[in-house]
RNA sequence: GUCCCCGUAGUUAAAUGGAUAUAACCGGCCCCUCCUAAGGGUCAAUUACAGGUUCGAUUCCUGUCGAGGACACCA
């Protein structure tokens, strides 16, 4: 991208020059550009002069007035004026911001792409269900917070590896092996001797007809023919393990999320990576006996208490696993990790950390990354929804897909920020209207891909418009709309918040449909009609940009 | 009890420590002979409470109140 469009950066580059000019000796004072949010304040806003004034014991406007006879001449900058208690307010030039049209239109979907990554390795863990049935709505958010995530990441230039990670053994395998076992012996859960900890769903049902049936599973990272035999645990475990990471797969797929990279938790103890973790904690002297038991003194890692690794029974606790998975993360040359996950995870980052700290590998502090939502509760009519005919005790992804589809239901959960509590409105998600705003970005889209239908003409003569003629009062704020794409994009890696795409959307399609109702666009004169198309193709091309990092799609037609 | 997260118009939500807190929905009024009215224009309405840090606080810190979540030799 022409670094002409990167304002920011620009002016940043111009007030530290004026700032060493101005004060010399005064500490470091990091630039900030702010985007005012009166048009009335200019384009872009430095508080520089407002900070000075402590160090250098002047009035903010007096070094306001120094700081801009200091700044280097740029011809992108219209004027300068110093307002309110010392801000400096820049008006760019008209002529510097229609070139983004052109930028937009010659860059096409690498618009929005930045560098901040630098090509470097970043592993992304989300979703990681259990395959102990079907993927809920909780799923449904982390693959919807997760894969947005990785998009923006990839857009903002690192190199993004998508995982799963999942326990195929352990106590709920075992309920899951026992509960396919007793349905494929016609008991039901109906029935007295039904096991507690039993699953219950109408799925099992099926995993156990599927299994007498010897049905051959294909999922991503299973490939399972059964024997059928109901004696064979080992076989109904691994089928049923297999059946439900099909149906995971089916799910995900149908949802537009793939993996790169699926990792057993199983794997980590036959590849003796646990016993390896657990012997360096032993040696790291951060480990002590007591009660049976082994413990890692993780308050010297700042743990509230310190926790048992292997229980007085021999077998692990969660988190050894955990720790031993990250150190192999580690190793494969992740210098960033995120982990997306429900926020009852919250416990292990502490531990998992704390852990990694113990060994003593050069592991950085905060390492790994969390991002961590809370829950969704479904609403139909006003009323919570809990149950789906399949999972029996929760509502399906799958559930959501079918009645809305992906497009809303991938919108709705990635647009709030994680931390916040979620409330999925079926009934707005499949509402056809202005306060649904899947629809109404996609509407933005899809009215700009009907002009250009009509206007009929090839793309590539957009190039060639003059958008000197562009300077109405509706063209302008979307002018600033493009110009500021990039900053988005690089505002959600570094908040690690897809959602923020969302709103940038929202706020684009807005400023859009004000300019379609105020406009006309196959007008007379071919110099302004090429230069509105062009205007409009390139609003097209970054809401289907943002779209893409959403997961949605960027309709022709509605 | 300890920890995490949240608290903004009637409702759902925005706002990298900045200037007059922003939208949508709901309610009132207006705009299709016109490229998609699934749209646009316009009016009214908000930072839970009390302190603190700061030139400046919705944002950071402390406390109170309120909603949700997590606590284990479970995973």
């Amino acid at each position: 991208m022409s670094s002409v469009l990167d304002f920011r950066s620009h002016l940043s580059e111009l007030f530290a020059h004026a700032q060493r000019a101005v004060a010399p000796d005064a500490i470091h004072i990091g630039i900030l550009i702010e985007r005012p949010k009166l048009a009335a304040h200019g384009d872009y806003a430095c508080n520089l002069a407002m900070q000075l004034a402590k160090p250098l014991r002047k009035s903010p406007r007096d070094i306001a007035q120094a700081l801009i006879a200091a700044l280097p001449k740029s011809d992108v900058i219209e004027k300068m004026e110093i307002a309110g208690a010392g801000f400096i307010n820049v008006f760019i030039t008209t002529a510097a911001k229609q070139g983004v049209v052109l930028g937009v239109l010659q860059a096409g979907e690498r618009y929005g792409h930045i560098h901040l990554g630098a090509g470097r390795k970043v592993g992304v863990e989300f979703v990681s269900a259990n395959p102990t049935g079907p993927l809920h709505v909780g799923h449904g958010r982390g693959a919807a917070v997760g894969d947005s995530l990785c998009n923006v990441l990839h857009a903002a230039g690192w190199d993004v590896t998508r995982e799963f990670y999942y326990n195929d053994a352990g106590v709920q395998i075992d309920n899951l092996t026992l509960s396919v076992q007793l349905r494929r012996k016609g008991i039901t859960p109906d029935d007295p001797s039904w096991p507690e900890a039993g699953y219950r769903g109408d799925y099992i049902a099926d995993i156990a007809q599927a299994y007498l049936a010897q049905e051959k599973v294909d999922a991503t990272d299973q490939h399972v023919k059964p024997s059928g035999d109901v004696n064979d645990a080992d076989a109904i475990r691994h089928f049923s393990v297999a059946y439900l990471r099909r149906e995971q797969d089916l799910d995900l797929r149908a949802f537009g999320v793939n993996f790169d990279v699926f990792a057993l938790e199983s794997a980590l103890y036959t590849d003796g990576k646990v016993e390896e973790t657990v012997n360096k904690l032993i040696a790291s002297g951060h480990t002590y006996e007591q009660d049976d038991a082994l413990w890692l003194r993780t308050t010297d890692f700042g743990d509230d208490k310190d926790r048992v690794m292997r229980k007085s029974d021999g077998t692990y606790t969660y988190f050894v696993p955990d720790v031993a998975y990250h150190l192999d993360k580690w190793r494969r040359g992740f210098v960033r990790v995120i982990n997306e996950q429900g926020a009852d995870h919250h416990s292990t980052i502490t531990r998992v950390r704390a852990g990694l700290q113990a060994l003593d590998v050069g592991i950085p502090q905060g390492w790994p990354d969390y991002v961590l939502h809370q829950m969704v509760t479904v609403l139909r009519d006003g009323q919570e929804v809990k149950i789906s005919k399949r999972a029996g005790s929760y509502v399906t992804l799958r559930d959501l897909i079918d009645e809305v589809g992906c497009d809303a239901t991938r919108y709705f959960l990635a647009a709030r920020h994680p931390d916040s509590q979620l409330v999925f409105d079926i009934d707005l998600a499949k509402s056809k209207s202005n306060d649904n705003p899947v629809y109404y970005i996609q509407y933005a889209h899809a009215r700009i891909s009907a002009v250009l239908a009509q206007w009929g003409g090839e793309r590539k003569t957009l190039l060639q418009a003059d958008v000197g003629l562009l300077s109405s009062e509706y063209e302008k704020p979307l002018l600033q709309q493009l110009i500021d794409y990039p900053q988005v994009i690089e505002n959600a890696a570094q908040e690690l918040a897809p959602h923020l795409i969302a709103f940038y959307l929202k706020e684009l399609a807005a400023d859009f449909h004000s300019y379609y109702n105020a406009s006309r666009f196959l007008v007379e004169d071919e110099a302004i009609k090429l230069a509105r198309l062009a205007l409009i193709a390139a609003t097209a091309r970054v809401i289907r940009n943002g779209l893409a990092i959403l997961g949605v799609n960027a309709p022709a037609q509605m």
